[in-house]
DNA sequence: TAGATTGTTAATCGATTAACAATC
DNA sequence: TAGATTGTTAATCGATTAACAATC
């Protein structure tokens, strides 16, 4: 169950969905339950479910099937959400205020422990619970705290200068927002981005190339 | 370049992608490109750009390479952004009105046209230039205006009864926020999803789990 | 034990890359 | 014409599905 080395991207993207539905299922208090029996709720294969599991060791018993709660804390691990990495969040505009507001950390045992931006009417306000610090203080904070996570929501023209700067104070995970690529480091950097704009076009795509045909 | 069969979701997926870097070549007054020289810039290669443009026609010239203008267009039109789609949101909390006040639509060619929420102290009044009604009477404005897509951004619970509702109302694109999959009638019906929670897992799975060992 | 269901290997399918003939 | 680069076919690679022996 420790770190495996070459887990497919494919694989590490279905996790979250797996622990989403393993959640529901014990929500119901439901206590076991057969590859079988989730590949018809997640409309999956029970092959793709039983082979993706078994990237990180075996959680099943033959004859029976999953034990739920088991096997939900197991992938909660998996996916380091009990490790309580520490985020910072980059840019206080109205979405960095939405997320900042929003329960999206606590779920994935994330503590969102600093908001920063540079505009003089938002720094010393308080924005869901946390006073935003001035961006030029961010060097001393990643000193005094361990930051493992920079959420950005900066303007898109801002925003590799921005992690540029917090690769330098040791930063290294970037949840990044801005409708752009970041280019970093790729070894100790990772990154994931919220491409909110491709996904529009791509329903866009979809309503307009497929089924119907749309004036 | 009419709508075209069997075009793969991974390729799909990847036109906002060039659609992106093309609108920045374009920018910078570039004029043509070799799929060689755009593969360096996107880090693809340059077979699977040449194999993705030509699942829509011959957008380029032997010899010459594409000129930039031209294919920018025509994957603006490929994803239907020149089709002015209707777009409603509904639920006005934190994120609702971030993105009411985002550029995100205007930047796929999507109108913004209504925004719905239940809450009495949200419905009257403007967000983002638009004045909130209730969600009571959105079948009548479906019934006056056209309506392609709804942004849902209601709670988690709500969701499913709410695109239900919609899909009563005639409206078949669904972009969802919500951390929940949408059980809906395949056929006319379109869902994009944001998994956002999905998301920071992921990175916090690489955080973990890849590259150095983390506490 | 018999029935059920996993873990795992083998077969299939689809997507990516390489190669090259067509052609500007 | 010669050089460059596309459009497209063939080869490779990876991911998904099917099958089944192991075993609870």
């Amino acid at each position: 169950m420790e770190s495996q080395k070459n887990i497919s991207p494919a694989v590490i993207k279905r996790l979250p969905r797996y622990y989403r539905y393993l959640g529901e299922l014990l929500n119901h208090n439901i206590q076991k339950i057969s590859s079988r029996e989730l590949s018809l709720r997640m409309n999956v294969t029970a092959s793709q479910i039983r082979q993706d599991l078994n990237c990180f060791g075996g959680f099943g018993q033959q004859g029976y099937g999953y034990n739920v709660e088991y096997l939900y804390h197991c992938i909660r691990r998996i996916l380091g959400l009990d490790k309580s990495l520490c985020a910072i969040l980059v840019g206080i505009g109205h979405l960095g205020q939405a997320l900042a507001n929003n329960s999206l950390f606590e779920k994935c045992g994330v503590r969102l422990i600093g908001l920063f931006d540079i505009a003089d009417n938002l720094v010393g306000t308080a924005v869901g619970g946390e006073t935003v610090r001035h961006f030029d203080t961010v060097g001393d904070f990643c000193a005094e705290n361990r930051v493992d996570i920079a959420v950005l929501t900066v303007p898109r023209t801002e925003t590799q200068a921005v992690a540029e700067r917090l690769v330098r104070c040791g930063v290294f995970g970037f949840w990044n927002f801005a409708n752009t690529e970041l280019s970093l480091p790729d070894d100790p950097v990772k990154i994931e981005n919220v491409h909110m704009r491709d996904s529009l076009m791509q329903l866009c795509y979809r309503l307009t190339n497929e089924g119907e045909i749309l004036t």
